[in-house]
RNA sequence: AGGGACGUAGGUUAGCUUGGUCAGACUGCCAGCCUCGGGCGCUGGAUGUCGUGGGUUCAAGUCCCAUCGUCCCUACCA
């Protein structure tokens, strides 16, 4: 009856007020007091719990071990690399009082430990049997947000990791790089099941205080990028600055060779715009909080005792395989409420079960991601819904997949630029390596370079701007 | 950062132009019934410092100022 309990809005007509709505009654969050900042509730925090273990035992398998670090950062620290203070010192929130006491050197909420980490490391590492150093943090990072805050996508404080290595040769920085790169694109791509493009950013885009960064970078449905992960290779470029240094095989002091990286929960900000649709979030099955709900179906005592033994018995044999499963039995919502709810919050799989179906001998489910309804006998329940999950985390994948292969546009010309970023999507087009002709795109377009790919094809075409043969190919595109 | 719109019950909102029974509706919530398979039906009940702070006035949800917050469209960062 009442449809505003539900999504009000469809996704491609308002696509903002359509993700606002799937956030705050999806329950994942909710607005805290303070402008810019929101509050993750148990169902959003839980799928970064799913993300934040898959990610936590690949790092754990390559070698890395976790710390934390403290939340305040002194002026004198954060501004010891000057670009890295000057890239960062817009958004940085900074503690000037303790009580009512002014405190002599500022304190900033950690924008990004960098600064921070290595001037600890260079406490930590004497010797090259010292190295490498490689520790993760899971913390929050403070970024004032003035305007235009996101739940997820743009907020003054957000969840994430940020891994911080020391190396003793360039090389090893170098492949520690690539490595966690790699390890971003296959959590985001087989857990979250959506498509990104490696590549490297340009010298404008890069990580400020970098020597270059990688990233990858996903479309959301209305064309717009988004970044999902960076690893940025730092060179010498803080060790120099904080004093990160080790006596080598040689006995000679050198300069350590470092990298950071790192992930945030704007990762579920894309998740809810890659596959969420008109009824609300649709999850993929690796990090669903609930993979499979069990709707019971009964009007009488006796049925409802029946059908809800059955339930339970259903339950155990997928909790046996490891899967997340919950039983609705709550007797004040009607069926039809349920299966509204529980398709808002995403839930791949539904389970109908009622007096008509012990009857039979099988079950109702149904697929979230199509809608389509099959009939499932009980003796296969254990491998029919492992399939269905199977094919829902797969699907979801491939559609998507699709999406971004139709949105990456070969782009040579100019003027075709400028007509094909209104429509929204990726713009493959040559490009001179000059950030003067990155900046008039910019400025014209408002396009930027989300990526340079790593397998991208030349066009051996002129660059857009100055007309000279461009050195390599980027894909434009305007961003999140 | 620039432009536009808006804050009235948990949610969506009427009322504001023309200050004076204007504090209403729907939904949700609570209790009880109900063959509840796509937001079911019926009966009864609780819920508002009209975002906040000033001001004008005999009188302010309504007019003025400020402030906080939200949404939409452009410009920058995970």
């Amino acid at each position: 009856m009442s449809k505003e309990i539900g999504i009000t809005v469809k996704k491609d007509e308002n696509f903002s007020e359509w993700y606002t709505q799937v956030v705050l009654k999806g329950q994942l969050a909710d607005y805290a007091p303070v402008k810019g900042l929101i509050v993750l509730r148990p169902y959003g925090y839980s799928i970064w719990e799913s993300l934040k273990s898959s990610l936590d035992e690949k790092l754990k398998s390559l070698g890395h071990e976790n710390g934390f670090l403290p939340v305040l950062i002194p002026q004198s620290l954060l501004s010891k690399e000057s670009d890295h203070f000057a890239g960062f010192t817009p958004e940085v929130f900074w503690v000037t009082h303790s009580g009512d006491t002014e405190v002599g050197d500022r304190l900033a909420l950690r924008p990004t430990s960098e600064t921070l980490a290595y001037s600890m490391y260079s406490k930590w590492i004497k010797s090259w049997r010292d190295l490498p150093l490689k520790i993760n943090f899971w913390n929050t990072a403070l970024r004032a947000e003035i305007k235009a805050t996101k739940p997820f996508l743009r907020t003054s404080e957000f969840l994430w990791q940020e891994g911080h290595t020391v190396h003793s040769s360039k090389e090893e920085a170098e492949e520690e790089v690539f490595t966690i790169l790699e390890t971003y694109r296959k959590i985001v791509e087989e857990e979250l099941a959506i498509p990104v493009i490696k590549g490297k950013k340009s010298e404008k885009e890069k990580f400020v205080g970098a020597v270059y960064t990688t990233t990858i970078e996903a479309i959301m449905p209305d064309g717009k990028a988004l970044q999902m992960g960076t690893s940025h290779f730092l060179g010498q470029n803080f060790s120099k600055p904080f004093d990160v240094k080790f006596l080598d095989k040689q006995n000679v002091e050198t300069f350590a060779w470092q990298t950071s990286w790192g992930v945030s929960w704007r990762l579920i900000g894309a998740l809810i715009m890659v596959h969420g649709d008109d009824k609300g979030l649709v999850l993929p099955p690796r990090v669903a909080p609930i993979q499979v709900v069990i709707v019971p179906i009964y009007y009488s005592p006796q049925d409802r005792e029946s059908v809800l033994g059955k339930s339970n018995v259903i339950k155990e044999i997928l909790q046996k395989k490891n899967l997340r499963v919950h039983i609705d039995s709550r007797d004040e919502f009607t069926p039809g409420y349920k299966f509204n709810n529980w398709e808002m919050k995403g839930v791949p799989v539904r389970i109908e079960i009622g007096p008509k179906d012990l009857a039979k001998g099988k079950m109702v489910v149904v697929r979230r991601d199509n809608q389509k309804k099959m009939d499932l006998s009980f003796e296969n329940t254990e491998t029919g819904i492992l399939d269905i999950l199977g094919e829902v985390q797969l699907g979801l994948f491939e559609r998507a997949k699709q999406f971004l292969t139709e949105k990456i546009i070969e782009v040579t010309d100019f003027e075709k630029f400028k007509s094909e970023i209104e429509k929204g999507g990726f713009l493959h087009s040559p490009w001179c390596g000059d950030t003067k002709c990155e900046e008039k795109i910019k400025e014209l377009t408002g396009a930027d370079i989300r990526v340079i790919p790593f397998d991208g094809k030349r066009s051996n075409a002129p660059c857009l701007i100055c007309k000279n043969l461009s050195k390599t190919d980027a894909i434009f595109a305007r961003g999140y």
